[in-house]
DNA sequence: CCAAACCATGGACTACTGTCTATTGTTTTA
DNA sequence: TAAAACAATAGACAGTAGTCCATGGTTTGG
């Protein structure tokens, strides 16, 4: 397909699909014409950018996102590509932890809002 | 205290700290002396350092901590900032939520790569 | 055929966060 | 008292992420 019905389907404008491509999120094929440069999008693609939509959603850089694209498919080392894999999860679940902190905090705060003001 | 001493204490440069100031996430009050114009921190300042700190850490924007400070320090009316407050509550869960996701993504991608070739 | 819709490229532009610098003034300390 | 350390201010700067615009080429539908 190319990038205006990858645009529809994905939820994405161009730019930030073009901007993707660029920083090797996604991969694309020249297109059968001779004619024309027009790029030629993958199904598979569309997947990947339904993930890269999440993960940004969830704060994951550009940058680290790109090591994880680069992990899922062009490593030629699983090893490597595990080892990175990993890291993020464990600095995914640290994040969890830091929001839900900061969760539990504001908690705090609303039982003061609500009525507590037992103090001072 | 003076700005030097609560950037060593709550770990953040003069200038973020300046930032957030600016930022109205916290305040602060003139200096005793008349011949300068430094300001002066309190220790609840520190604390909401600290809170800011790990917001920010969590993700969550300047723009939107100004809400949650406002909330908890300057609201006449306390169902208005529990507003704010659950509001970021329910956001913030979301966003664990959406992290959790994509850490399942990477965990199924992880088994794939640790081995299971299985189809195609 | 021709206008509308599409595409690619490059650069400008915005917003957000935070750092760095220069300047100037104040306090501390040796 | 003089140097060193500290403070305030303003503006420049950098990095990230995404949008917008201008230009020019291509495809498609009426």
């Amino acid at each position: 397909m190319k990038i205006g019905e990858l645009s529809k389907k994905s939820g994405l404008s161009r730019d930030t699909i073009r901007l993707y491509e660029k920083n090797e999120l996604i991969s694309s094929s020249a297109s059968q014409s001779e004619t024309n440069n027009y790029r030629e999008y993958s199904d598979d693609v569309l997947l990947q950018l339904q993930f890269v939509s999440a993960a940004r959603t969830a704060g994951i850089s550009i940058a680290d996102l790109r090591e994880l694209m680069k992990a899922f498919f062009d490593s030629c080392d699983p090893s490597e590509a595990e080892n990175v894999i990993v890291a993020k999860i464990v600095e995914l679940n640290e994040r969890i932890e830091e929001i839900k902190n900061v969760v539990s905090f504001l908690e705090a705060a609303l039982l003061k809002v609500r009525g507590g003001h037992s103090e001072s």
